[in-house]
DNA sequence: GTGTAGGGCGCG
DNA sequence: AAAGCGCGCCCTACAC
């Protein structure tokens, strides 16, 4: 399907006749120190040694690679250019031409677009060698390109023709994927793949002071900490391990705060060494990630003061954004870690405030909007500040008073709202009573024994059975299509069938009691909970998305996009005006699912925060 | 030295 | 009947 390159000389291109979509892709030079993941795309192409030594363009039939000062831009000028992960050519494009490498005048695309988005939105693999085995069946062989690393192929012949041909075969296989898919790819996906990388470019304002200073504390504090360690490196767990045995004491199961086995060590030997040294390692090792994020952003700061960063559209299988770029905006700590508060770094420029708009509890209604819940929407469709555990309480927990569940609660001392909140947020999706006691103690702080657990999980299936038959139809639906593809349609779909969005589980193989499917290029095991759970994860998506396209038609741009949330720059002048407007496009039901009610919590700030 | 697996720390 | 899910990055340890 991918013909070997017939390669041409940048004068026999300029010669040529040529129309059509053209692929364009860059060799540039790169370290393990010295990369995008080190200092993100527009870090890596201001550095002193960003280097571009090749650039390949095909259209299909010619293929002409050369150093990028060589080809003759303008013969593909107003065309659709395509790349395979086209943020970091058109990076690289737009530094060449900053630097005079390509005339700046003489080439711009009419539309460049990116063919591992497309593969990533077909939830087919997103690396090049990856989505050609998967659409054409061909290997690609990577090894040019590893063997390229570090090296100046400018000044290595043998290298260079090696990568030449490498490059142009890249580039033909771009060109491949995108002309078989791309109709596939819905206009709007398009738009938000567009608005997803002009987000990042854009960036953010950061208060850099207080991101060296804080990074300056935190690299002193994990530091002094580690000197108190008797060994090294501070964070080793073998280290801690061999400590542990030499006075006595055993060690714990896992030395991660989060672990539930790590408490009940934790409770037993509280006095000892060993819980000191381990608490020790702990706050060495969040001080350290939080200077690391600090850091990050230092790299990333451009010379307007903002800081760029990506965000990989179609990272998650279910449609989510994900972090990528080497900084991961989207999980930037909620509270003070060792006195440094992340989330303050990001702030308002001169002028503005930040408006930071999230959907409350998106997930909760949309597994209801999927399970066919019409009594539980209702409720939160007329009490449009209800809490959503009251709303659970009241629907299948017996709660009838008059007063609020949090104002009863308080009064009489009662727990019953933390028991919603841990079987709204831990019971939707098939969690069992033995995972349920760890989730019921992270997420509402309950001590459950294996009795009360199994009790819970039961009344929980018992008084939600539209939930628990979602599970088993999905389940079901999955099991049925045995040795073949599982294709789940969206919501949105329902609306346009034109829509190519589902969620696949590929390869189903339906054992006796076990059924497997391959997810985003790794086989899983897959149940009706887990399938229940992508959909919803992978509506909600579609709610955001949709509402990102609405908010940016009206003029409202987000600087900023994690997960259920949209931050925006907003002058100060028409600050709240512009929040109202926000929150009620926001809240504006999707065509695709009218009676999916959505409320959406809006917040003025100065900086950043939950 | 480079690549990778697994543990750990963060988020929705 | 049983099964939370979705991510990214840093660090250590270890194979090559």
């Amino acid at each position: 399907m991918i013909p070997e390159p017939n390669m041409i000389t940048p004068e026999a291109w300029a010669q040529a006749e040529c129309g059509g979509t053209v692929a364009v892709d860059f060799e540039t030079f790169y370290t393990a120190t010295y990369s995008v993941a080190e200092l993100g795309l527009w870090a890596y192409c201001h550095d002193p040694r960003f280097q571009a030594y090749l650039a390949a363009v095909t259209d299909g039939e010619r293929t002409c690679v050369c150093a990028p000062s060589k080809f003759p831009w303008a013969t593909i000028a107003g065309r659709t250019w395509v790349s395979h992960h086209r943020d970091f050519d058109r990076a690289v494009f737009e530094r060449l031409q900053e630097l005079g490498t390509i005339p700046a005048a003489s080439a711009t695309a009419a539309t460049w677009v990116c063919s591992a988005a497309l593969c990533a939105y077909l939830q087919m693999p997103r690396d090049l060698a990856g989505a050609v085995k998967a659409v054409f069946g061909e290997t690609l062989d990577k090894g040019p390109r590893d063997r390229a690393k570090g090296r100046h192929p400018t000044e290595d012949c043998f290298l260079a023709v090696e990568i030449s041909r490498y490059a142009g075969r890249d580039a033909l296989a771009s060109l491949a994927l995108w002309n078989h898919l791309e109709r596939h790819w819905p206009a709007h996906e398009r738009r938000l793949f567009d608005l997803t990388s002009e987000m990042g470019r854009h960036g953010l304002a950061v208060d850099w002071e207080y991101v060296r200073a804080k990074r300056l504390e935190l690299e002193d504090l994990a530091g002094s900490i580690a000197d108190a360690l008797p060994w090294k490196p501070a964070t080793s767990v073998k280290q801690f391990e061999a400590a542990c045995e030499r006075i006595g004491v055993p060690a714990p199961p896992s030395t991660s705060n989060a672990d539930p086995g790590f408490a009940r060590w934790l409770k037993k030997h509280l006095d000892s060494d060993a819980a000191t040294w381990v608490r020790h390692m702990q706050r060495v090792r969040s001080a350290n990630r939080t200077a690391k994020v600090l850091e990050s952003m230092e790299a990333r700061r451009m010379p307007t003061g903002r800081m760029a960063y990506e965000l990989k559209y179609f990272g998650a299988s279910t449609g989510r954004w994900s972090g990528g770029g080497g900084l991961n905006l989207q999980n930037l700590n909620r509270k003070t870690a060792e006195g440094v508060d992340l989330r303050r770094a990001i702030i308002a420029p001169p002028g503005h405030v930040l408006a930071v708009a999230d959907y409350s509890q998106i997930e909760n209604r949309v597994l209801l909007y999927l399970a066919g819940d019409t009594e539980a929407l209702a409720l939160f469709r007329d009490n449009p500040n209800a809490d959503a555990y009251e709303i659970h309480a009241r629907r299948t927990m017996g709660y009838a008073e008059s007063e609020s569940l949090k104002a009863w609660c308080d009064r009489t001392g009662s727990n019953l709202r933390q028991l919603a909140k841990a079987r709204v947020l831990g019971l939707g999706f098939g969690c069992g009573w033995r995972k349920f006691i760890d989730v019921a103690r992270v997420m509402a702080g309950l001590e459950l024994g294996e009795d009360e657990s199994k009790g819970i999980v039961e009344d929980f299936r018992r008084s939600n059975p539209l939930v628990v038959d979602l599970w088993n139809r999905l389940q079901d639906a999955c099991a049925v299509c045995d040795g073949r593809r599982y294709a789940l349609p969206l919501p949105c779909m329902q609306h346009n069938p034109a829509l190519k969005r589902f969620l696949f589980y590929r390869d189903v193989v339906v054992s006796k009691d076990d059924t497997t499917a391959t997810v985003a290029g790794e086989r899983m095991h897959v149940y009706g909970g887990l399938i229940a759970e992508n959909w919803t994860q992978a509506t909600a998506r579609d709610v955001l998305a949709s509402a990102w396209l609405r908010c940016a038609q009206a003029g409202f741009v987000p600087v900023l996009s994690v997960h259920d949330e949209l931050v925006f720059e907003l002058p100060e002048a028409s600050a709240d005006q512009d929040l109202a407007q926000i929150i009620a496009i926001m809240e504006t039901p999707v065509l695709w699912a009218p009676h999916l009610p959505l409320k959406v919590e809006g917040k003025l700030m100065p900086f950043y925060a939950k």
